[in-house]
RNA sequence: GUGGCUAUAGCGCAGGGGUAGCGCGCCUGAUUGUGGCUCAGGGUGUCGUGGGUUCAAAUCCCACUAGCCACCCCA
């Protein structure tokens, strides 16, 4: 039998409550917050993740799903959603709708990795930028956003880490100080270590396997220049002033090479080894890569599978009423089938949702399946009210059936289905 | 990419060299136009795939694939 492809998922019936109970979330706080959708293609150019995400890291090394189109160009299945939008900024002439523009989106993104809890190789993400604020308050902002989606979601089982990573400028001066401090511990390092040593040395600091020789490495907050120091002040103090609750984590490092300055995860115990439910940061240089254009920016992604996760786990009882109210079982004539589908468009026009049985099959059977989808009330269309103008009604729970005049129908089933 | 565990009906599971099982669901019937509840009946299956051992493999062995979990990485 054909399956489907490795880490990825069918979602149907009932696990689209929560689906749609999170996307009515990210559809109410980015109302209220004020920020656009923006939908990107599912795929891009190869060269696009290589030059923003950054050729060294493991996303673009090993996780991407690139390939060759018919006409030779090498294309990537979006990892991620922020190059993405960088891209469609500079593309499009967004500077022009005036700055800061805030966009948010929602999507699959693809990379090739092992399937375990919480990671697939098709998963959904909803992210949120500001771009063009090079100032904490875009910073906050964005962490806002994020917290009140949350809380929409009833979700408050997690923790908020931040961290600087800083500017190029004082990077590259903490850079020096951390190639200095592992020079004589090299050989003790992990065999990945040892590679990330000479291709990005802010990794060595959150590898679990070499905790304890990171524990005493110099922190990048020591090494932070005059600007990068206050705005991380100036975004501390800001949080603090909104009761915020976070921590500040100086070996949180992104694994996405435009990050600068602002780095934050939120990170859940509920969920296992993935642990991180929503991270993000600032990313002023991203858009310099795409288009020659300084545009400073920041933003978050969350993974949505994770969110679910972590809703089941809660237990909240999601309502998601997708029952049919009524169902109209024709019996036998053609004339019974022509009446179902009138009376079926006459119950529509009254917004109620109308489930019409279009299998030619036994009264019994017809029963029978409206009862398995749930109906309240059923509308029996057969010989005896074909002659006499009439229609049987079925209150599916209480069993009781009455008679309805055919020029009352709609009227009567609106009131009928109020009381029940 | 590495490791551990797993794979039997639509779903959840038991069995462990000799006729394929259970629960739920599904289908049929209990007088022809009445569901649910009950009763009676029905197994709907390539026992993940391919190979090997054997008179005989779902069962033992090997490989592969997929799933879960962990490493790694990230959301």
């Amino acid at each position: 039998m054909l399956k489907k492809i490795k880490g990825t998922q069918d979602i149907s019936f009932d696990e689209l409550k929560y689906w749609y109970f999170i996307e009515k979330a990210i559809k109410k706080v980015t109302n209220l917050f004020c920020f656009k959708e923006i939908r990107t293609p599912m795929f891009e150019a190869t060269e696009l993740f290589r030059r923003s995400v950054g050729e060294a890291t493991d996303v673009v090394q090993k996780e991407m799903y690139t390939f060759e189109d018919k006409g030779k160009r090498s294309i990537t299945l979006r990892p991620e959603g922020t190059a993405p939008v960088a891209r469609a900024f500079v593309e499009n002439g967004f500077v022009n709708y005036g700055l800061p523009l805030k966009l948010y989106y929602i999507g699959s993104m693809f990379r090739y990795e092992k399937p375990q809890a919480g990671r697939l190789r098709e998963f959904h993400q909803f992210g949120a930028e500001i771009i063009g604020s090079k100032d904490f308050l875009a910073d906050f902002e964005i962490i806002e956003l994020a917290i009140n989606f949350l809380d929409e979601l009833r979700i408050n089982d997690y923790k908020i880490y931040i961290n600087s990573i800083g500017c190029k400028k004082c990077r590259m001066d903490y850079i020096e100080a951390l190639k200095n401090y592992y020079a004589d511990k090299k050989d003790q390092l992990c065999e990945d270590c040892k590679k990330r040593y000479d291709q990005n040395i802010l990794r060595l600091l959150d590898c679990k396997e070499d905790k304890e020789i990171s524990k005493d490495a110099p922190s990048i907050l020591d090494y932070l220049c005059d600007e990068c120091k206050n705005d991380f002040d100036d975004l501390k103090k800001l949080l603090e002033s909104r009761n915020i609750e976070f921590s500040v984590d100086k070996n949180l490092v992104r694994g996405l090479d435009y990050y600068s300055k602002t780095a934050f995860e939120f990170r859940s115990d509920r969920l296992g080894a993935q642990d991180q439910i929503l991270g993000g940061g600032r990313y002023d240089g991203l858009i310099d890569y795409i288009g020659n254009k300084s545009v400073p920016a920041v933003g978050f992604a969350c993974g949505i599978e994770r969110i679910i996760i972590l809703l089941k786990e809660l237990e909240y009882d999601i309502e998601f009423d997708s029952n049919p109210k009524v169902a109209i079982l024709p019996f036998e004539s053609p004339q019974a089938f022509n009446k179902a589908f009138e009376y079926a468009e006459r119950l529509r026009r009254r917004n109620i949702e109308t489930y019409v049985d279009v299998v030619n099959r036994s009264m019994k059977n017809k029963l029978k399946h409206a009862n398995r989808i749930g109906v309240k009330l059923s509308v029996i269309i057969g010989e005896d009210e074909l002659s006499n103008n009439i229609l049987s009604i079925k209150e599916m729970k209480a069993g009781t059936q009455f008679n309805v005049e055919e020029s009352w129908m709609d009227h009567i089933i609106e009131n009928k289905l109020n009381k029940i």
